[in-house]
DNA sequence: ATTATCTTTAACTATATGGTTAAAAACAAC
DNA sequence: GTTGTTTTTAACCATATAGTTAAAGATAAT
């Protein structure tokens, strides 16, 4: 592990700062800074804010698919699968928490190209066979008939959305909810009974 | 109901840029444009683009807490309210789908004042009845014992993730997913029974 | 040592954009 | 029709920021 080099140091600053404020919020300054560089350097690099901020995105969208694969592809059973599944990303939500907000309000706010350029990285590596995956676990512990979409979406919407709302949250519910040493591990409990309960055991064995 | 006159309008046409562009992305030239005004009436009436941004945000924040305390304070029993309580939300997010995303990306990317004056709004409202009010439905459940912060956790999740993250999971799930026509009323019911029982009847009678 | 590459410095340009101004015009109220 | 308010016009200023440049200095490779 070497001293990182320049061009190394400036794509880590741009990532902080674009995941952070965005494209219309960073500023090609504060990222000369973060990276103790100035901003001729990021010019003689990258050129363009622009080539600078799909840099970035891409290798963004790169490690969260490659996240998303290891962790919805991996050989378990069901219940440790599930409960894999929910640990890896809640870890994933609270030791990045800018990333997935960064996700959603720039593929709405900015141009309408960069969900393609997602799609497309996306097919590279894993041409449909995702929610095949999800389907083949549902099966797995007995519950075929339940849509492997509806799946995704809760599971998702469970361990994500309270990383990305959080402080609008901590408004309503009290900061010290959040704050708990333990909110990690019973948010993971949580998500687990409720999928379990409120979709497998419910479902097992339906037309 | 008269013609809007051209106040309103500004008002109207700033929501609409700050909620889709947040503060950084919004131009006041084409708050102006979409107002059928001009910068110089902008500044006539409200003097600079934050003064602006902050009516707007007041205006949105309270509209979002009335949406709440209706939804939230209702006097049915838990399975209507429960059923009143989903159909609400999902109608709110998909009828005005920046609106989430605006408020959790501004909340988080902007300056930390935000969610102090989101708070004071709230509390003008409400002195912490929020919470109770969702034991008391739990508990006419026969579910007392179900923590209410949890269970705000999964509704809010469940409902508005996935109108947030849109743009993104379409590219996973396909775009026919979102487009079919039953897909709300689909979703409805899916986080209906996924509460029913994945938490109420996996929980009732627990000490 | 020479060379090529990397990095800094410091000035500069161009542009977008928020904000201002003053006068005129349109409109409404009385 | 006089008066006060609202709205337009069209110029303008100030500032922030992306981007550029050229020269010099530092560093590494040969």
């Amino acid at each position: 592990m070497t001293i990182k080099n320049a061009k190394d140091q400036i794509i880590a600053a741009a990532t902080k700062e674009f995941l952070a404020s965005g494209f219309d919020g960073a500023r090609m300054q504060a990222i000369a800074d973060k990276a103790g560089a100035n901003k001729a350097l990021l010019h003689y690099y990258f050129d363009t804010k622009e080539k600078l901020y799909y840099i970035v995105l891409k290798a963004q969208f790169a490690g969260m698919i490659g996240t998303m694969l290891q962790i919805f592809g991996s050989d378990e059973e069901f219940e440790p699968w599930l409960r894999h599944l929910i640990k890896t990303i809640l870890k994933e939500i609270t030791s990045r928490p800018h990333f997935s907000r960064f996700m959603i309000w720039e593929l709405s706010a900015r141009n309408k190209q960069l969900p393609r350029l997602f799609k497309e990285l996306l097919e590279e590596r894993m041409q449909g066979i995702f929610l095949g995956k999800i389907q083949a676990k549902l099966t797995k512990a007995g519950a075929e008939n339940y849509p492997a979409e509806q799946f995704l979406l809760n599971i998702l919407s469970l361990c994500i959305y309270p990383g990305i709302a959080r402080p609008l949250l901590e408004q309503v519910m009290g900061k010290e909810f959040f704050a708990n040493k333990d909110f990690i591990a019973q948010r993971e409990e949580e998500i687990f009974k409720l999928i379990k309960y409120g979709i497998i055991e419910r479902t097992r064995g339906d037309q």
